[in-house]
DNA sequence: TTCGTACCCATAAAATCCCGTAAAATCCCC
DNA sequence: GGGGATTTTACGGGATTTTATGGGTACGAA
């Protein structure tokens, strides 16, 4: 079930010019394994301000939950709506490629609503792992249980190599 | 179940002169898989204003599935109705072909149904993925869980293409 | 013939791949 | 354990391939 793995730590990577972005290292391999591939699925969070991934694997996990819980329902007669628990889940989750240099292209519609431009902090909470901007981490209001100093430790970082240039 | 493959993501594409449209390439290998060659299934959606599509093999999931809610009233000693579920599944299903660069024509009674005329908003909730008219899918007072920052993206760079004209 | 459809070609834009480099991390031998 | 050598990583930039979409044409049915 969802492999063995779980993701975490964090770490900070760029959009360059180009819209490209690279996995960290460290969330590469378990991807690799979890996707049979270079393959990373993307989409919105449900209730945070940021975006959400993991691997191939993860995607069939959730697609057999839907039809559990389908089962359960019409053993007991109950109606269940597969299409609106499949539309909630899946409607905004994509399947990247990234190259063998571990990038990929992140699409406009992710970009926009994950806020993202510029420095992009990735960091493993489980089962998946979250992209959130910055800045946006750090003024959010909603109940993230991220410690505060790692943000600014990784955005000080980044700040340095750019010049101070972020988003 | 319905294969290892589940649809997911979003697009936008219009619909041509000619009413010509292009399956977006996210959906397209999956298709071909699931059909065995460039075939799509596509039918009206029975509670929402849209149309479904799949592969052809998901016609076979399909079948078990009626059987398995028949199944399921039985034990429960309720009846079921599998010719009226039948035909709430298949009567409005077509199987259309594609071509290599992904077109197929939308027959006019999909269209009029799913309301569609020009852009056509495309997106993956699983087994099957959606067609919406992209203002319909806005204005929709169903339990529709699809983000509307996604199609209101998927809008505003669909009006940008084409000067504005949508709908 | 005439309409509807499948097939072919063209093009611009977007995505993918490949190569190069510099910084960072890792290894290794003394 | 230190310091240089080797390997990974992050990222820029160009070349190739795939898409999305317009438009032409041929073929079969009405």
């Amino acid at each position: 079930m969802s492999g063995a793995y779980a993701y975490s730590g964090s770490a900070i990577s760029a959009i360059d010019d180009k819209g490209r972005l690279s996995v960290p290292a460290f969330l590469r391999k378990n991807l690799v394994e979890s996707s049979d591939g270079r393959t990373l699925c993307l989409g919105t969070h449900e209730k945070w301000d940021c975006l959400v991934g993991f691997g191939l694997s993860r995607k069939a996990d959730m697609l057999s939950e839907i039809d559990k819980q389908w089962e359960a329902a019409i053993a007991r007669g109950d109606s269940f709506d597969k299409d609106a628990a499949g539309a909630r889940k899946f409607s905004s989750l994509q399947d990247l490629s990234f190259d063998a240099s571990g990038r990929f292209i992140l699409p406009l519609q992710l970009r926009d609503i994950g806020n993202l431009d510029g420095n992009v902090l990735f960091h493993g909470i489980g089962t998946t792992f979250c992209l959130w901007d910055p800045q946006t981490l750090l003024d959010t209001t909603d109940d993230v249980p991220v410690d505060r100093r790692l943000v600014e430790h990784h955005l000080k970082e980044a700040g340095q190599k750019s010049g101070g240039k972020q988003k």
